[in-house]
DNA sequence: TGCAAAATAGCACGGTCGTACTATTTAGCC
DNA sequence: GGCTAAATAGTACGACCGTGCTATTTTGCA
């Protein structure tokens, strides 16, 4: 149940786009387009953020028509949300997934953060959504903000459950919070997210890194681990 | 030098605006509405962001005309600058200045982190807009994001030199990093503001402040200090 | 009290936006 | 190869934006 190598979320129609190794030879023309499309306005959004995303910049880049963009999603919402959601795709295949391979406990905690800390680093130059997206959207209810608070409660959720599978195996001290240790994680993630890309302040990476180890030596069980 | 009660930074115009008790008496009839509408235009800049912000809304909540506005400030970054400048002032009011008043050490340390948290508190409903102009404006050159960074680069400089104090006062471990406890600062607020305005989670601020907590059973000394 | 100057309003322009409606092109199947 | 339906383009509309220009009102001082 916990270790289903997916995060459980519906993301549905992306499900058959995705799956199997058909990929786009198997799709029509317009599906096709379509991903080509998201892909854009996925690399879009990351710059100028999900608010600033319009279908006439899509439409250049894509070198398509306005209306053609639009076809495709019958709403600028339907378009934002299918970004959202091939971005909770990307980051699940980049972050979740290769942490899955790692054995619970604390390695995996780790790795979870060491990937979640790559990504974001990477992002410096291109902007994370799911970071931008929450400021964007906190006072903006509707089917975005949905969409984007339920991929990220999703992800911080899997955080949790290898925390929580840490903590059993005996990797984390008896009287550490769980909820509380995913807390200050996050908090580095969003830091290093902030000094780097906004204030452009170097070092913000190994400062993260070290704030994870604070944690460890704060939460970890040092007879059990290295 | 660094016991200066005020932040050093440039706020021309808003010194003479704000000095002495003279206040609203001395200003003319243009000044006075010029401050009521940068103070409509921060409460409205803090909903829906800084990029958000238009004059025509400014106008609509001052029960102005839109050239009225436009009037006072000849462009829309300048009155995005005048909203940053106000909040810098409030910021400085209600987090810094305080703060000065405790002994320098540990508790002028604990003092900045307690209002700085209670301030984003507050903000849970209305938006901090040194955190969602960060991400609205970090890829975005220009005169806005300018005055955006050095608001927050002269706050986060405050803070720096209040952790540097401490240190030199023995509340702090020979070894700690304060460019590294800063940043660990920085983060717990990030998201605390995260997890309770986007996510709308329960409990961010009793996280938030165990994890300052934490953070000083790392860095504090205990020889030193309760 | 009157007059110059400051403050505010009215109006218009060009631009971009999302999206509805219609026309044209292309793709896939018999 | 032709026919149907899907895919894409063209065009237009109303709304809102920032901002320049001009008119009107209000202020503060002689």
């Amino acid at each position: 149940m916990s270790e289903q190598p997916e995060l459980a979320i519906a993301t549905p129609a992306r499900t058959e786009a995705r799956s199997g190794a058909a990929s786009v030879r198997s799709l029509q023309k317009g599906q096709q387009t379509k991903q080509a499309i998201v892909d854009a306005a996925l690399g879009l959004a990351a710059q100028i953020g999900l608010e600033g995303l319009s279908i006439g910049a899509v439409a250049e880049v894509t070198q398509m028509s306005k209306s053609g963009v639009f076809a495709h999603f019958g709403s600028r919402e339907e378009l934002q949300i299918s970004v959202i959601r091939e971005y909770y795709a990307r980051f699940s295949e980049e972050v979740f997934t290769p942490a899955m391979n790692e054995p619970r406990g604390l390695p995996r905690v780790r790795a979870l953060f060491t990937h979640w800390m790559n990504l974001v680093a990477q992002e410096i130059q291109s902007g994370c959504i799911f970071i931008s997206g929450a400021v964007e959207f906190d006072d903006r209810p509707g089917p975005v903000r949905d969409a984007l608070a339920s991929s990220v409660k999703t992800w911080l959720a899997a955080l949790y459950r290898a925390v929580v599978l840490a903590k059993q195996e005996g990797h984390l001290l008896g009287d550490a919070d769980e909820v509380q240790m995913a807390f200050e994680i996050h908090g580095l993630i969003l830091a290093l997210h902030y000094e780097a890309r906004f204030l452009q302040l170097p070092g913000a990476v190994e400062r993260a890194n070290k704030g994870f180890e604070n944690i460890l030596k704060r939460y970890g069980n040092l007879s059990r681990v290295a």
